[in-house]
DNA sequence: ACTCTCGCCGAACGATCGCTCGGTCGGTGA
DNA sequence: TCACCGACCGAGCGATCGTTCGGCGAGAGT
């Protein structure tokens, strides 16, 4: 799978010491209340946790919280916009850095969304989980957000249909369950768990080319 | 473990005019708490529902919603059991009356998965996001009928390796990614959309082949 | 006629909800 | 020295939560 990572072709004016970033996860850089937030979200949902346990999660009287965030709704906005912009970013780097083959194009967007939802297994889950828990104003933008990464994999697909190197009879479908799997990693993946990041990666970038019918891959005929 | 589960040589015993009916959907039957239980839990979560709601939905008050349900978490878990036994029975009976061979097998818990996840979509939808709501004692029993779901999935898919009809390399994650896939189409299907019952459970078929790496993936459908 | 059960409800229980009022406290700048 | 400001909190607001109490009326059994 080392090969497909990096495009072949090392165009592009980028400096080289900054590709491959959209790889990186460190720890997660998160104000301690949307830390809080964030922890309780993923356990028990937007409304199954109170303003209380956050604030006593943070450390922080209820008062205190609302200093800094002037409503749970917030927290949860919050959190959202910096985890899909997070994602939104990372994905857009990872395809510009792989240049122009639609081939190695996929590996980057499926390996970046694969990587988020294992580095940020929590913010990706709260993220699919809680959108229903928006207000409506909120809500319509957040979607927006959603439809435009889903539209990132979907025209990269149509691409590859379109070079022949993509054989699927039905590049939507085919792009959709790509996005599927990769968020449904949000639902089980444990990073100490058996399967190690990398090999999760590779395996499932396998599976992703053959939902969409890439044809160099390991079977044969 | 394929002729573990009900005929030995193929058919026969099977009155031939119960054939497929675990493909038949009618109305949803469901006593009236459970639908309007139904309706609040897929648009608000279990935690986002007052007790009221339910009552109002069902055209009962709330001291006659409690005298058929005992608790608001009674009403959450007699719709899951209800919906967990639903889809396993279908499983079950798609796959006794699909024969020996896995990849029949296949294509018959795919497209029962299918089926289930687009005629009972509000349950199944509910039955895979408000596992965390469920009390203690009653989450593990429904993570195991859940498990129990994913294993009838692997075993098929291990003998379709086994048997040569399979040709990924990796069974366990295939197999998962087929059902994140099919589970996956309760969060977006409508069945007044632009793409009917058939149509999608033909195209999702076939990803889901591809998935496993079936090999004579070209017949139309 | 009487009782009993069944299906149902108005009213209200204590607990908890999201949120706010009216502060205290340790800096910082003038 | 002192006014000021940002960070924080104890207490409590009104509303709503899940749940229950005591009762009502229709119908079946005797």
């Amino acid at each position: 799978m080392l090969e497909a990572m990096t495009s072949g072709t090392g165009d592009t004016d980028v400096r080289p010491e900054s590709l491959g970033q959209w790889r990186d996860y460190g720890e997660v850089e998160l104000p301690v209340p949307l830390a809080a937030a964030l922890a309780a979200f993923a356990e028990q949902g937007y409304h199954g946790t109170s303003v209380r346990e956050i604030a006593a999660r943070a450390n922080l009287s209820v008062p205190g919280l609302y200093h800094h965030y002037p409503s749970k709704q917030s927290l949860l906005q919050g959190l959202l916009e910096r985890t899909m912009s997070d994602l939104l970013h990372r994905s857009e780097v990872a395809i510009a850095e792989a240049g122009d083959r639609p081939v190695d194009q996929f590996d980057a967007v499926v390996e970046s969304l694969l990587r988020f939802h294992m580095y940020r297994r929590e913010q990706a889950f709260v993220g699919s989980t809680e959108i229903r828990s928006l207000d409506d104003g909120y809500k319509s933008t957040y979607i927006g957000h959603r439809d435009r990464q889903q539209r990132m994999v979907d025209e990269i697909v149509f691409a590859g249909v379109e070079a022949g190197d993509f054989a699927t009879r039905y590049p939507k479908d085919a792009s959709r369950a790509v996005a599927t799997m990769c968020v449904g990693v949000s639902t089980w993946f444990k990073l100490d768990g058996e399967l190690d990041a990398d090999e999760l990666i590779s395996r499932n970038l396998e599976l992703a080319r053959a939902l969409v019918g890439y044809r160099a891959t390991g079977d044969l005929a």
